[in-house]
DNA sequence: GCGCTGTGTTTCAGGGGTAAAACAAAGTCT
DNA sequence: AGACTTTGTTTTACCCCTGAAACACAGCGC
């Protein structure tokens, strides 16, 4: 009596889905768990396949994906490919390095990249002078 | 800590829902329990709002009701997701979750990300520096 | 009355999901 | 080298969701 309905939620494709967009943003879990609100532990199982996320934690990964729920129920649309190529540079965020990233930044206005590298220009020359230390920290 | 997010899940205007619907067919609940998958104790529960139904049983009543699943999820817009998705989990604004944030915005490239993280993380620093002095971290 | 059926609700033991914390491995400093 | 941080994983204790069964009430026929 149990056992003529299968289940519809489709955890395997929710985890693939999560760890390649977590990949592509360079992203820890623990940065996730932030952004999302699913605690890191779970998004290691959920990442895994291993067990069945709860609805709430599957309404938060599905709107961080932007994705529509029925996206991860049994049998729907087959996934678009990648839309989203991103490419890392790490670099030392020097002012120059900087102003090239955000005149680059296609989602910025010319005005907005301006003010902005202005801006990184200044507190970075106040961060300099106020410390020894790397202003830059690599993550891969 | 964990606070800030609040459930996704609208337990309420998914037991209306299918309790009007339930009527509107003079359906009783095993009838319900039968042609859906979920029991009728769990039906029960989920018509008087009570608790919040596990991933596989929402997807069985919305497939049953023949409703997309974000019509029972709040804070989302299905049609209008395109560039400006809202701020759904306000939390405390230190540096690593302004981080998080900025990175996993998928409207920025990393570059620009780590700019105006980097940045944030100087103008955080200075101001807690000359205010209240309260670190953020375990730092001694 | 008495039994029977159907209804929605509630109890119950079991299972499993969750977040925090502990963990080991790898990287990053000094 | 050592100490410290960051990573993904696993452990831990708690919570609660689940379906079956028991329940209380109603309606109906005999």
């Amino acid at each position: 009596m149990t056992r003529p309905f299968k289940a519809l939620v489709n955890t395997e494709e929710l985890g693939r889905a999560v760890h390649r967009r977590r990949e592509e943003l360079g992203l820890s879990l623990r940065d996730v768990a932030n952004v999302t609100g699913v605690s890191a532990s779970t998004l290691s199982r959920i990442e895994n396949g291993t067990g069945k996320p709860d609805a709430d934690n599957i309404a938060r990964l599905t709107s961080w994906l932007d994705v529509p729920m029925e996206r991860i129920l049994s049998g729907r649309h087959p996934q678009s490919a990648a839309a989203n190529p991103v490419v890392y540079y790490p670099q030392e965020p020097t002012p120059e390095i900087v102003e090239a990233h955000l005149r680059a930044d296609r989602n910025l206005t010319p005005e907005t990249a301006s003010a902005l590298s202005e801006l990184f220009r200044v507190a970075y020359a106040q961060f300099s002078r106020t410390s020894n230390e790397k202003p830059t920290k690599k993550r891969r």
